[in-house]
RNA sequence: GGGGCGUUAGCUCAGCUGGUAGAGCAGCGGACUUUUAAUCCGUUUGUCGUGGGUUCGAUCCCCGCACGCCCUACCA
C-alpha cells in the first residue's frame, strides 16, 4: 500500500470516527490554541502532591488544624467529575498514585478565589482534560479532604469524551482494543495489572534471592524448539534466511547451564501460532528457570514456594478465591501420577484396564480424540487423563511420571526407563507450569531428536525438530540439572480472579478491526 | 474449526411477535458559593453492525456476511 493510499485510509477511519462531542472539543481546543498563541499543551506544570499521599497524610485532620496551620499542595490529574454552580464549583481529579495507580482527590473551585476569566474557562473545561492546581486543603461540609484553589489551568485537551461516568466502560471489546480507556475508568483492571507486575516482580526477587541469575536468549529461533508447538514464521532478510519466533526458551537456557551459569532464570514472551481461547494468547509470558544439582523433586517444592510467594506478595494471602470457588495455595500441592490421577477423579476405570492400549485407545475415541497410531500405553494413559480427570484438578496438584515418548528433553526415570522424571502443574483445572530433571546425555538426546524427526515424517507436526548445535552444547557435558517453566499469565489469572487470559494482558491479541 | 449469544446516540441502556426510535449520562443554553453519579429548567445528536429477502411498510421476521463475548477443539 502507497503512503498516499495508507494517508486516506486514516483519514477514512477518522472521519467515521468523529461526532459532534468531538466536534465540541475541538471548537474549544481551536479557541485555546488562539489564546494560549499556540502553546495548548503546555508542560511547565509540576505537580508536587499525589491524591493518595494527601489523603494518606490528612483524612484525619480536621479544618480547625488545617486553619491553624495551611497546607499548601500543587496537584495535576485528570478531570473525572464536576460539579459546576454559579459561583462556585467542584472537580475531582485523578492521578496515577495509590495502590491501584488511580487516586482521586476534590477540587473546590470558587470565583473569588480565582479570576471571572479562569473561571468561566473552567466551566468549559470537559471530562477527561487534565489539570494543573494549586490550593491548599481543608474539609467540605460532609468530611471530604478537597483542595480549594487558589491558581488552576488547563495542562491537556481532551477530544474524546469518557465513558459514561457512573457505569463506565462496560463493551468487552473497546476493554481490550483501547485499554486505555479501561484504565482510566476501570479501578479494578487498574488492580489487575498493578497485581500482575507485583506478581512479576516477587518472582523476580525470589529467583535472585535463591541466587538465579536473571538472563535474556533469543526471541528468533533459527530451529524452533523447547516445545511442542507450531511457531511464528518470519524472514530475516539481510541474512537471507527463515527465523521462528520462540515457542521456548529450553534450549538455549540449557546452554547457559552448559556454560557455567548454574542457576539462570528468563521472565519473557513466547510465540505459538495456534488457536485463541479464554485461557491462550499467541504470545504469552512464561519464567523458565534452571537449576543445577537440582532434580524434579527439588523443583517441586520451589515451584510451589515460588507460587505461593508471588500469590501473598500481589494479595497478601496465599488463600485466595477464584471464580467464586475458595483456591487454597496455602497447603502442600497434591502430587499424583497419571495414572493415580485418574483413578482418583475417574474411579470407574479398573487398573487392568488403564494398563490395556487397545481399551484406552477405544475409551479415548469415545471422547472425541483420537489418539496418534504410534501412540504407546503412557501416552495413552496420558490423553485419558486429559478427557477425564485434567479439568477436575482445581487445588493446586503435581502430575508425575510423564511417559519418555512426550517428553523429549526430559531425564528418564532410573527405575523404569519407559517414564520420565517430570511434573505438570495443575490448578483451577488448568496447566501452570512444566517441569523436569533435564536429560543430559547428549547420545540419548540426540536419539530422542531422532524419535522426534521420525514422528514428524509420520504426521506429528508439533514433534521436534533436530537442533546439532544443542546436542554439541551436551556433548561439553551439562551438571545434572532441573528445570521449570510456569505460565505468568495463567498464574496472574489465578491470583487476580480473571476469567479470560485477556484480561491479564494488557493489549490481548485481537480480529483486526473493520 | 464446531456450537450458543450479542451489535440501537459519544457512553450506559430501553424499544410491546412489524407502522422509519426513546431515557439517563456527556454536550450546548440558563439558575445555583460546600457539591458527592450534584440538583432544577430548556435543548442538539442516530445509515438501529452490514448486504440481501419477505411485506404496502422492517430496529423488529428470514438468509448471508463482519465483528465481539462465551463454550468446545489444539495447546501453556
Amino acid at each position: 500500500m502507497s503512503s498516499q493510499e495508507n494517508n486516506q485510509q486514516n483519514n477514512e477511519v477518522v472521519a467515521v470516527d468523529e461526532n459532534h462531542v468531538i466536534a465540541e472539543r475541538r471548537e474549544k481546543l481551536k479557541s485555546i490554541r488562539e489564546a494560549t498563541g499556540g502553546v495548548a499543551f503546555p508542560n511547565d506544570f509540576k505537580p508536587q502532591h499525589k491524591a493518595a499521599d494527601l489523603i494518606a497524610a490528612y483524612a484525619n485532620q480536621e479544618n480547625e488544624a488545617f486553619e491553624a496551620t495551611p497546607v499548601n499542595v500543587v496537584v495535576a490529574g485528570r478531570m473525572m467529575l464536576k460539579r459546576v454552580m454559579g459561583k462556585a464549583s467542584f472537580a475531582t481529579i485523578q492521578d496515577g498514585s495509590g495502590a491501584n495507580a488511580g487516586s482521586r482527590i476534590q477540587l473546590y473551585v470558587a470565583k473569588d478565589m480565582i479570576s471571572e476569566e479562569v473561571y468561566e474557562q473552567f466551566k468549559h473545561w470537559d471530562l477527561g482534560d487534565f489539570l494543573g492546581a494549586t490550593g491548599h486543603l481543608f474539609k467540605t461540609k460532609t468530611g471530604e479532604l478537597s483542595i480549594k484553589v487558589t491558581e488552576i489551568r488547563l495542562l491537556t485537551k481532551s477530544l474524546r469524551p469518557l465513558p459514561e461516568k457512573f457505569h463506565g466502560l462496560q463493551d468487552q471489546e473497546v476493554k481490550y482494543r483501547q485499554r486505555y480507556v479501561d484504565l482510566i475508568t476501570s479501578e479494578e483492571t487498574r488492580a489487575t495489572f498493578v497485581a500482575r507486575s507485583k506478581v512479576v516482580s516477587a518472582i523476580r526477587n525470589f529467583m535472585i534471592q535463591n541466587e538465579f541469575l536473571e538472563v535474556e536468549t533469543p526471541m528468533l529461533h533459527p530451529i524452533p524448539g523447547g516445545a511442542s508447538a507450531k511457531p511464528f514464521i518470519t524472514h530475516h532478510n539481510a541474512l537471507d534466511m527463515q527465523m521462528y519466533m520462540r515457542i521456548a526458551p529450553e534450549l538455549y537456557l540449557k546452554r547457559l547451564v552448559v556454560g557455567g551459569f548454574e542457576r539462570v532464570f528468563e521472565v519473557n514472551r513466547n510465540f505459538r501460532n495456534e488457536g485463541l481461547s479464554v485461557r491462550h494468547n499467541p504470545e504469552f509470558t512464561m519464567m523458565e528457570f534452571y537449576a543445577a544439582y537440582t532434580d524434579y523433586q527439588w523443583l517441586m517444592d520451589f515451584t510451589e514456594n515460588c507460587i505461593r510467594t508471588a500469590a501473598i506478595a500481589a494479595r497478601g494471602t496465599a488463600v485466595l478465591e477464584y471464580q467464586g470457588r475458595e483456591l487454597d495455595l496455602s497447603k502442600p500441592f497434591q502430587r499424583l501420577t497419571i495414572v493415580g490421577a485418574i483413578q482418583k477423579y475417574a474411579p470407574q476405570y479398573t487398573l487392568e484396564q488403564l494398563n490395556d492400549e487397545a481399551f484406552l485407545r477405544a475409551e479415548i475415541l469415545k471422547h472425541g480424540t483420537k489418539p496418534f497410531d504410534h501412540a504407546g500405553l503412557g501416552a495413552l494413559q496420558l490423553a485419558l487423563f486429559e478427557e477425564t480427570a485434567e479439568s477436575q484438578l482445581w487445588e493446586p496438584t503435581y502430575i508425575i511420571d510423564y511417559p519418555v515418548e512426550v517428553s523429549p528433553l526430559a531425564r528418564a526415570s532410573d527405575k523404569n526407563p519407559e517414564i520420565t522424571e517430570r511434573f505438570e502443574l495443575f490448578v483451577t483445572g488448568r496447566e501452570i507450569a512444566n517441569g523436569f530433571s533435564e536429560l543430559n546425555d547428549a547420545e540419548d538426546q540426540a536419539a530422542r531428536f531422532h524419535a522426534q524427526m521420525k514422528a514428524k515424517e509420520a504426521g506429528d507436526h508439533e514433534a521436534m525438530f533436530y537442533d546439532a548445535d544443542f546436542i554439541r552444547a551436551l556433548e561439553y557435558g551439562m551438571p545434572p540439572a532441573g528445570g521449570c517453566g510456569i505460565g505468568i499469565d495463567r498464574l496472574v489469572m489465578m491470583i487476580t480472579d480473571s476469567a479470560s487470559i485477556r484480561d491479564v494482558i494488557l493489549f490481548p491479541h485481537m480480529r483486526a478491526e473493520s
